[in-house]
DNA sequence: CTCCTTAATGAAAATCATTTTCAATAATAA
DNA sequence: TTATTATTGAAAATGATTTTCATTAAGGAG
């Protein structure tokens, strides 16, 4: 269920309405940064960082807050690459456009989106996914394809 | 690089001794509850509860430090299934015969091995992993692989 | 087998990301 | 404008994991 474009002004507004959340400045904040942030896989502290230059006055906690309710409807992808936090992205798109993997360099931590081969890996996902469901009767919702290994710099750097 | 077939008594010793590790009680009882438990994915304090019975003199600490050697060495995988703790899995096998994935149950945090259509996901993920090192000069060591969703009791039970 | 070096250990304290508590504040519906 | 109640910040709590440090015990040397 991810959320569509987040284009215009307020495009965000409407969703939040509708699942009975309030309109508040904090949370403007944190999907500003989350938008514009050069930074695409930023843990809560980082949020929090970025949101305080602007906001001073909203604390880590309500980021905590707001990305959860994000993540639960659906605007923002929580993932965990191993560094011992978790880090989120913007949804900013469709489901397909949405749909990509994470290549994480276990040196610099660095994240690398990808979409390539991303069709051929849909397609056995579909099949795996009915072979699993049909052996052990289990209703599969989500999947999580990460490859670990060395970016660029850091092969170099050995 | 994981580890061969355990086998026989002392099996491990010699791996330890290869890499400058001492054999002791604790690191044999940890083992042992990895080898023997009927429970495959543990977390450290359960591994912890379970060593107390015959070892009561093991503290958590220890555990710890010896999941972490263990492995280093490729003798255990270290998983996270987004339960906010580590879990840990003997590596029991040959390369070959470890590699498999897993299935994670978000309502009763039920994990279910797989092996099934490894095969075509191997092929997959060499291409996968061949066009992804081209294109972004990565060197892939690893991957995860993970589908979440609900088991059969759980699903029935809404 | 005994001694010696040093890795391994347990207990307690420290970390650190995240969550909870609670009283104060502010967004919305009426 | 007011009343209701979600949202908030600060501080405390939590919980998994790590670090510290003094003590113990492997395993090589003799």
């Amino acid at each position: 269920m991810p959320y569509g474009k987040c284009q215009g002004h307020g495009w965000w507004q409407g969703k939040f309405r509708g699942c009975g959340y309030r309109i508040t400045a904090a949370r403007e904040a944190v999907l500003n940064t989350l938008m514009l942030s050069e930074e695409k896989h930023m843990s809560a502290e980082e949020i929090y960082l970025s949101v305080h230059e602007n906001n001073p006055a909203v604390g880590l906690t309500t980021i905590y807050r707001t990305l959860e309710i994000l993540n639960d409807m659906g605007m923002v992808f929580k993932f965990d690459f191993g560094d011992g936090r978790a880090r989120y992205e913007l949804a900013s798109g469709t489901d397909d456009e949405n749909h990509h993997h994470h290549l994480v360099c276990t040196a610099c931590k660095k994240i690398i989106d990808y979409k390539e081969f991303i069709d051929d890996e849909l397609e056995l996902l579909r099949k795996t996914e009915k072979g699993l469901s049909e052996k052990y009767n289990f209703t599969i919702n989500t999947h999580l394809i990460q490859f670990y290994g060395l970016c660029e710099d850091c092969r170099d750097t050995r």
